[in-house]
RNA sequence: GGACCGGUAGUUCAGUUGGUUAGAAUGCCGGCCUGUCACGCCGGAGGUCGCGAGUUCGAGUCUCGUCCGGUCCGCCA
């Protein structure tokens, strides 16, 4: 056995990799080592056995080097005779420059090779259960259930070192700027907050639950009235809600927090905090970011988180169409709750009959009934260079209509019309969906802020919710918001890049009376909000400060900037879509015994039915 | 809760109108090979066609159910 692996006093590390094992990582190797003894522990990525030479491709997490065993060194050559793919090696060898005409510019190490001396083998490996190499498909599922051996491969490390230097960099930003990282409990009291609770069983209290954390919000505010002034931390939520690509039951936040703060302050510190990171981690300079209200943003791109990559604007036609014979037009028009919007799309006139259909379908899943369109072949034609099933309802204001888009030839025209909610959403979709198959984006990174966020929005039965959550001021006195609740705005703000929220916050309500009467307009009783949220009506009794912060999904910025697709890429052990995990078989069934500590009895499962007759 | 796509060798996939012994590539195993780098050549093994019913002389293929994975709607302040 080698000495202990610490120095006793100084931690400092002993070789280039700080551990004795080993000195160089595979990707260090290069030509300022020439004629140097190394020794590296790694992978055995791909092994070339020529009969008379075999070489090792060695990988660990720093890179892939090329290792050659002559016969000459009898033992190390039988034992990688017999090594197989990912046995893990220790090899000790002298680099030397690859001979003329053998090295090879595509790997980082290819123009260098290390002659082994000696190789041992740490561990035997069963046939891994997927190939390595770049060049072998792999299904998630089985990337999942094998998640370890899938995490060998370099660009998931890249990914998950990325995601370490994101982390790295906003905690050294947010520290730099006097935050305090301070944790919360994981273990806390379920408040009916949106989402639906994860759940956990209190064995020293019969019958009673905690609830995991859907967010630290409650408790960020309560260190705010503690005076602690900036706080920060990156801290795990749940919430038990249907997966998404962009939505797992775990996840984890940046959660921001200060007081004596406006919205001005909140907007520009962590906004000069994401453009830091751009360029730090990704060399990247970020635009403006321009702030949009959140009804400008409704009307310009049916979405409350606008992807500004994409250069098409939903255009308001309600005024024309009043008029037009065509019900499925002048109602939506006419109607208070109704809109008729256009979306202009150069050039898709070359879209075929089966390719609109393919968009009718496709805002059908949005609730629209239907996607009427004009294309125009040749304006100069008038009626004649126009194509469209439509256009025969409106001929008296068609020339309006496509002066007011600008319409030019080769453009195609889209149009919904119904009550505005789908209409933004379908055509809003619409927008993303072409800006996407047509590669219309006309920049890298579009961010933007949007504020103006109304402070509640109705459900079917009219009732009130939070459109962020009920601790958001608004932008108005206790009396004016009880007047009129539907149309009270909320100092809220959301970050959005290319068409996700990447973060979003609020000035809180520091104010019992204020945050009484928001309880009050979501038909949150005195009783039930005391026994809810006593705790917090009783901490903003005690001199809270007026505060604000926001909130960053730092698994969806990962995504955006390594390019991922999901952000399960970017998360080392995601859960599925069903929210269970394929490698550990989470969750599981527990024993009678852990449950009945637990005083929990199992409701029977229902007899499944006879099938058939 | 709903819509759609997928499930065939370890892996990625093909499999025609329902018809003989279910194929390919890669990986794996064995042999040969001293400059390869997705090495090459020769040989070999490897299948609960997700599962269960049904239709049929006959089902990987058709029907129904079910499970699993994925994308989306609802849901997610």
């Amino acid at each position: 056995m080698p000495g202990p692996a610490w120095p006793a006093t100084l931690y400092l590390p002993r070789n280039r990799t700080g551990f004795d094992m080993r000195s160089h990582y595979c990707g260090q190797l290069n030509e300022t080592l020439v004629d140097q003894t190394v020794t590296v522990c790694g992978w055995v990525h791909r092994r070339r056995d020529h009969g008379g030479v075999i070489f090792l491709d060695m990988r660990d997490r720093d890179g892939i080097a090329q290792f050659v065993v002559d016969p000459d060194t009898a033992e190390a050559f039988a034992t990688a005779d017999r090594a197989r793919g990912e046995y893990v090696l220790r090899i000790t060898g002298r680099v030397r420059l690859r001979p003329e005409g053998t090295q090879n510019p595509n790997m980082p190490t290819g123009m260098i090779e290390v002659l082994a001396k000696d190789v041992e083998v740490l561990n035997t490996a069963a046939t891994p259960p997927f190939q390595l190499d770049e060049h072998g498909k792999v299904g998630e599922e089985v990337r999942l259930k094998h998640r370890y051996i899938d995490l060998r491969r370099p660009d998931m490390i890249e990914k998950l070192r990325l995601r370490s230097r994101i982390s790295h960099n906003v905690r050294a930003f947010l520290e730099n700027q006097g935050f305090l990282d301070i944790e919360t409990p994981i273990l806390t009291r379920a408040t009916p907050e949106g989402a639906r609770d994860y759940l956990v069983p209190s064995r020293t209290h019969a019958g009673s639950f905690f609830a995991l954390p859907q967010s630290p919000q409650l408790f960020k505010q309560l260190l705010m009235v503690a005076g602690f002034d900036r706080y920060y931390q990156i801290a795990k939520c749940f919430r038990d809600e249907d997966l998404r690509a962009d939505r797992q039951p775990e996840f984890t936040q940046i959660d921001i927090e200060a007081s004596f703060v406006e919205e001005d302050d909140i907007m520009g510190i962590t906004e000069a905090m994401i453009r830091q990171l751009f360029q730090e981690v990704l060399s990247v300079e970020l635009p403006e970011f321009p702030r949009m209200t959140w009804q400008e943003a409704m009307d310009r791109f049916g979405s409350d988180k606008p992807d500004l990559r994409i250069p098409l604007e939903l255009t308001d036609v309600d005024d024309l169409m009043k008029q037009v014979d065509f019900k499925v037009f002048s109602g939506p028009a006419s109607a208070e709750d109704g809109r008729v919007a256009a979306l202009k799309v150069p050039g898709g006139a070359k879209l075929s009959r089966k390719e609109i259909d393919e968009y009718t379908k496709f805002v059908g899943i949005y609730g629209a009934k239907g996607l009427a369109w004009i294309k125009v072949n040749e304006r100069a034609k008038g009626l004649e260079g126009l194509q469209s099933p439509i256009v025969k309802f409106m001929e008296d204001i068609v020339e309006e209509l496509l002066d007011r888009l600008g319409a030019e030839d080769g453009d195609i025209i889209f149009f919904g019309a119904d009550k505005t909610r789908i209409v933004n959403e379908a055509i809003g979709a619409l927008r993303v969906k072409l800006g996407a198959d047509l590669n219309l984006y006309t920049q890298a990174w579009a961010p933007l802020w949007v504020v103006d966020f109304p402070m509640f929005e109705a459900d079917d039965n009219g009732r009130l919710s939070p459109l962020h959550h009920p601790f958001t001021a608004p932008s108005c006195s206790p009396e004016e918001l009880k007047a009129d609740p539907a149309k009270a705005l909320s100092r809220a703000y959301d970050m959005v890049l290319n068409g996700t929220e990447l973060g979003g916050g609020s000035i809180r309500i520091h104010n019992q009376t204020m945050q009484s009467t928001v309880f009050e307009i979501l038909g949150i009783g005195e009783e039930e909000a005391q026994e809810k949220f006593g705790f917090l009506l009783d901490a903003l009794q005690y001199g809270a400060p007026p505060h604000g912060g926001l909130a960053f999904g730092l698994d969806r910025l990962v995504m955006l900037m390594v390019g991922a697709k999901t952000i399960r890429e970017v998360i080392a052990f995601p859960k599925t879509q069903s929210a269970a995990c394929l490698m550990t078989d989470a969750p599981g069934e527990v024993s009678p015994d852990q449950l009945k500590d637990l005083n929990i009895r199992l409701r029977q499962k229902a007899k499944p039915e006879v099938a058939g007759e």
